[in-house]
DNA sequence: CAACAGCCTGACGTCGCGTCAGGTGCAACC
DNA sequence: GGTTGCACCTGACGCGACGTCAGGCTGTTG
């Protein structure tokens, strides 16, 4: 499957000229020509092109998104990771700045005036949130940081069986109790499920319970998910399902 | 009360240059000059200020921003709501975002791959937040809003006492409760805090429950919003926190 | 075979500033 | 009284990330 600049434009909400630039400066290159010389883009470039976009969405100046994608220590996971960091600052930030003017709506409806400093409060010391997450990683703690880093893209080689082991046999725990009559919303159930989201937290990214009861629905709303969990044993999808959201709902 | 260049742009977080550049493009004017040909600016310039950062940061140009502003038919309240509007629907997007990229996580880690499509989704519909939302506002429900946005315009003269008015009886009759000893969270109590939520919605903004017991919490941190209950009657913050909070939690 | 849709490569324009360069006003210290 | 230093001033050019033509090349469809 390949895709022309065109088709490829639509698909991702850009424009030609936009990928036209990208090829220009080396940053998203189409990787084969057709005869005629039109840009002939594969499934890599559109991988590529969906990482690009992501980071120019958060701020990220495009020779800094170069210098990150063609870092060869970073793997997708790494991108992911620091994908739902950024995300998760851009949120708090997004629900300050609602805070503040709520509460300027408020003090108006009041007549009350907010002093200036109060209100550029919001503004003040943000740094553009993509600096403060690079500073915070070069500087907060380095070394650990580098070293997860490092382990994660190691891992893929060696350690991956390690961990596809840990959790393929948290997957057959669920399917024994399944097939036990085990309730899925009983306490052992709720346990795996924990156990199944402190292990995406240590291995992965670190999965709020929130988080968790929303990968739960996904795992009964989107069939791939469902198929995944299905081949193993049948009705281990729904099951897996409840039993995460009911250790979701015991944690709050 | 007046500031300098420098003073204002470490107050707001930017830099003098772009003060200089506001300046000349008539965006934000300095009200005054000095004997020296220094810049002078006043509260009104702050607020300005505020204003045009806030719509810089939901991401519009500045000569929208400059229409926007120079509205004669568009006072303060008009922008809070409609800041809160955008605010809303990039906290939406971001948390799309969010889940998004957890997907793509969950995704990784079973094996599965996602589609084209549904990598780019939530970039794809994406025209920039403003667009859509002015959009809506344009051909939405356009008359409605072009006539909630005249009548509160309109209202600050002539209207605005009725308003005063109504919210004057809602603080009294709280104010009554107090000194008659009906507990700040029975049913009688809790019923004027949702005549307090509906008149907000009606006169001012969308006021959630949520939203309303986040306020409702202000009243008793923020010492301006304290005195103001307290002017009217000794206790009656705590009183109306209480009542508000109650009630929002009764709704959900 | 003509018309049209979609592709190509320059090349210049735009927006929101950053970044000098060269000069002024004023307080403080030598 | 000089000068040092700081904060301000006004041009003027530069830059990143494209937008927007202009002029020309394919390949398919009526």
């Amino acid at each position: 499957m390949s895709w022309t600049v065109g088709e490829l434009a639509r698909l991702a909400g850009v424009t030609v000229r936009t990928l036209h630039h990208y090829d220009r400066i080396g940053l998203v290159r189409a990787s084969e020509r057709t005869s005629a010389g039109h840009r002939s883009y594969d499934v890599r470039d559109l991988d590529r092109l969906q990482q690009v976009l992501f980071y120019r969405e958060l701020g990220f100046p495009l020779d800094e998104v170069a210098t990150l994608l063609d870092d060869p220590d970073a793997d997708p996971a790494v991108h992911l990771r620091r994908q739902h960091r950024l995300l998760r600052d851009r949120l708090e930030r997004t629900q300050a700045m609602v805070a503040a003017v709520e509460k300027e709506m408020e003090a108006r409806q009041m007549g009350i005036s907010l002093t200036p400093e109060e209100r550029f409060e919001v503004f003040g010391d943000w740094l553009p949130e993509e600096y403060a997450a690079e500073a915070e990683e070069r500087w907060g703690d380095t070394d650990a940081w580098a070293q997860s880093q490092r382990r994660t893209a190691a891992m893929s080689k060696e350690d991956w069986l390690r961990v596809k082991a840990e959790s393929d046999d948290v997957e057959r725990r669920f399917a024994a109790a399944l097939a036990g009559g085990v309730p899925a919303d009983s306490t052992a159930a709720q346990d795996l499920a924990e156990e199944h989201r402190q292990q995406i937290s240590r291995h992965f990214y670190d999965c709020s319970p929130e988080v968790h009861a929303g990968l739960g629905r996904m795992y009964v709303e989107d069939e791939r998910f469902t198929a995944y969990y299905e081949r193993i044993a049948p009705g281990l999808a729904q099951y897996v399902s409840t039993a995460v959201q009911a250790n979701a709902a015991r944690q709050s």
